[in-house]
DNA sequence: AAAAAAT
């Protein structure tokens, strides 16, 4: 017999939510840890696949277990980065949209922090915080964390790793009384270790949605590229992909900067993400991107934990990421839910032998990606080029007067002069974008 | 070495 959420234990209120946002049934993960928490006795480590609904495998039963007569703080859910936590208390919110009673506050930085003050003496039951705001709430005395009775660390071993300084801090104002829950799709052995020290009570742990080995609906290719002409490769891709929506990871700020500058050159509907661009900037970029007004984003591993924006049918590895859970966790931001999703990974020659590594180290099979030929790859990028030329909508914001005096400048050229000019123009444009090999090597010469 | 997280 199929366990339902009724089965599980949650409350009425919770499954009209769930019926509200069109979720029937529940997934493996939540199967196993809704019992769990609800049980309120053990301490917790959950171990599941990207994508399989981890959020509300801890949000169901602690918005259940919320005490509304008790005005203090109940439950602290900490994230590694803001758009995570964000992204944690808008879920919640929604599981919670038939619980009106249950007030829950998003304590993460980059925003003012006195409205977060102002809304704390509203007397929450919920809190969901990024470590370094926390503190800083902590430190002023406008929190007190002696109350909490469920600590939740999602991306644990992130968690316990990068920000283990604050998380230990954050710790030190925890009663020893509270239950911990930790929740993580990758677990290395040495975190595994270091986690034990972050449990005080009988600890469960819980493998779910890991009998299907690899990445299940994840198909893996990779394809080899010069230097010269990876960016050409890519536009390619997209350009094949027109319609369909994904992420491109870069190693840095600098290299997503200079990338989408270069996609927002040709046209694509693109944006960029990275630690330091303001808050707002951030958020506009993920709202327009969950909103499907762009479709493609452009981010450093900011974005590779824990996002879940929908049908996001590829993510592409623009260069190779750091270790074998990060490529987990980026390849992870495609087929979410059972849907499935391509994972491509872009590399250079020298870079070829570490797709074995990844193959042996993950338990995946890479396949080759066949990329057309340089002659047809700038073909086709152009033609692209001009068909989105074509559906460019006029500029209102640009002044009569200026449109005239380019008139002006334009109007002894035929139409056939006219195009050879826009289209000498794009290709002299795009020659500049892609590097080439001399300066790719002052580049590297000028570093060593 | 780079990314994230406080201002």
């Amino acid at each position: 017999m199929l366990k339902q959420f009724s089965d599980l234990g949650i409350n009425e209120q919770l499954q009209q939510s769930l019926i509200d946002l069109q979720i029937s049934e529940p997934t493996d993960v939540q199967k196993k840890a809704i019992p769990v928490v609800l049980n309120q006795k053990d301490d917790l480590v959950v171990l599941a696949k990207t994508g399989t609904g981890k959020t509300a495998a801890f949000g169901l039963p602690l918005l259940q277990l919320a005490d509304i007569e008790n005005k203090d703080i109940q439950t602290l859910i900490l994230a590694p980065t803001r758009e995570l936590g964000q992204q944690i208390y808008k879920n919640l919110e929604s599981l919670a949209s038939n619980s009106t009673e249950i007030k829950i506050v998003s304590l993460c930085g980059g925003t003012p922090i006195k409205p977060q003050i102002e809304a704390l003496t509203n007397r929450p039951q919920i809190i969901i915080a990024t470590p370094g705001r926390l503190v800083d709430l902590v430190k002023r005395e406008a929190i007190n964390l002696k109350s909490i009775k469920y600590f939740v660390l999602d991306e644990a071993d992130e968690m316990v790793s990068a920000l283990k300084e604050e998380v230990d801090a954050i710790i030190k104002e925890l009663p020893k009384t509270r239950r911990t829950l930790l929740f993580t799709a990758t677990m290395p052995g040495y975190i595994k270790q270091l986690v034990q020290n972050y449990m005080s009570k009988h600890v469960v742990h819980i493998e779910a949605d890991m009998e299907t080995v690899g990445h299940q609906g994840i198909d893996h290719q990779y394809v080899v590229v010069e230097p010269i002409e990876k960016l050409e490769v890519l536009m390619h891709f997209l350009n094949s992909r027109e319609g369909e929506r994904g992420i491109i990871f870069c190693k840095t700020k600098a290299a997503v900067n200079k990338l989408a500058k270069n996609l927002a050159i040709n046209k694509f509907s693109s944006g960029a993400l990275h630690g330091s661009l303001s808050q707002g900037i951030r958020d506009r970029i993920m709202g327009q991107f969950r909103d499907e007004h762009i479709d493609i984003l452009v981010a450093t591993d900011l974005a590779a934990r824990g996002i879940d924006v929908k049908n996001l049918s590829y993510v592409v590895n623009y260069h190779l990421p750091d270790t074998y859970d990060a490529y987990v966790h980026r390849s992870g931001r495609t087929a979410r839910a059972g849907a499935k999703g391509l994972s491509l990974t872009i590399l250079q020659e020298e870079e070829v032998i570490d797709i074995a590594d990844f193959e042996d180290e993950l338990g995946i099979t890479f396949k080759t990606f066949k990329k057309a030929d340089a002659q047809s790859i700038e073909e086709n990028n152009t033609l692209l080029w001009a068909k989105k030329i074509f559906k460019t909508k006029p500029n209102r914001e640009v002044s009569e007067d200026l449109k005239a005096k380019i008139k002006t400048i334009f109007h002894h050229l035929t139409k056939e002069e006219l195009v050879d000019k826009i289209l000498a123009n794009y290709l002299a444009q795009n020659a500049t974008v892609i590097p080439n090999p001399e300066g790719a090597k002052k580049h590297k010469k000028k570093k060593q």
